[in-house]
DNA sequence: ATTATTAATCGTAATATTGCGATATAATAA
DNA sequence: TTATTATATCGCAATATTACGATTAATAAT
């Protein structure tokens, strides 16, 4: 155990998991917001920002780039970070999905 | 370790990580569905419907409640669980500011 | 009172996450 | 070549998550 059983899921519900679950973390809440304020980003400048160790924040980005969140590009001896426009819309429709299905009033409770 | 370093984060950023993390799961998306769906909603449903254990569906419905994303209340043998209109909306509105904060274009990359 | 029925909790095993120091890699600069 | 700088990766310890069988608690039905 200790694994999550995606075979019983919809491919939807397992997809919305994974992009939720690699932005459910302070620390990536917080690159994100920085990559967005900047509008680009270098991985050193996180560093000085967040109260991060370096090797903790390079494997944050790396989650945030395995989950297809963010892009990384490199620019001479530093990497060049930035939201992958596809991914966050596709976050962003099946989000709205999601809240969309809730209808306001109960009927119980 | 083990243990997210809260204290260098902003209240909101920990607050909204804390939301998506409840909700960072195939099978908990997969429970706020049914309630929505259904606008109302009874644990053992959930049993059938999901191919999960009775005491694996309730230890994620105690994690969602335990976020104030859903509420229960019992009715009788059963319990009625159904959606927290304050926090969903509270969620709602955190999502929304990050999604804000995105310009679209990119000046690098 | 006894027996279902429903849901919560306990205990446990397997696995995942978080964070960091140390080290490795890669590109530039001296 | 030899530093220097920037980022990635490795290895580890601490903790968290996921899942489930077994048990418990509480109400309802017989």
């Amino acid at each position: 155990m200790g694994t999550t059983k995606s075979e019983i899921f919809t491919d939807r519900q397992n997809e919305l998991a994974v992009l939720l679950k690699a932005i459910a973390h302070p620390a990536r809440i917080a690159i994100l917001q920085h990559i967005m304020a900047a509008n680009a980003c270098i991985c050193g400048d996180l560093v000085d920002e967040l109260g991060l160790a370096q090797a903790t924040i390079s494997q944050h980005l790396k989650e945030l780039k395995n989950a297809g969140i963010i892009q990384g590009t490199i620019e001479g001896v530093k990497v060049c970070y930035c939201i992958e426009p596809k991914t966050w819309k596709l976050l962003q429709t099946q989000l709205a999905d999601l809240f969309g299905a809730y209808q306001g009033q109960n009927t119980c409770c």
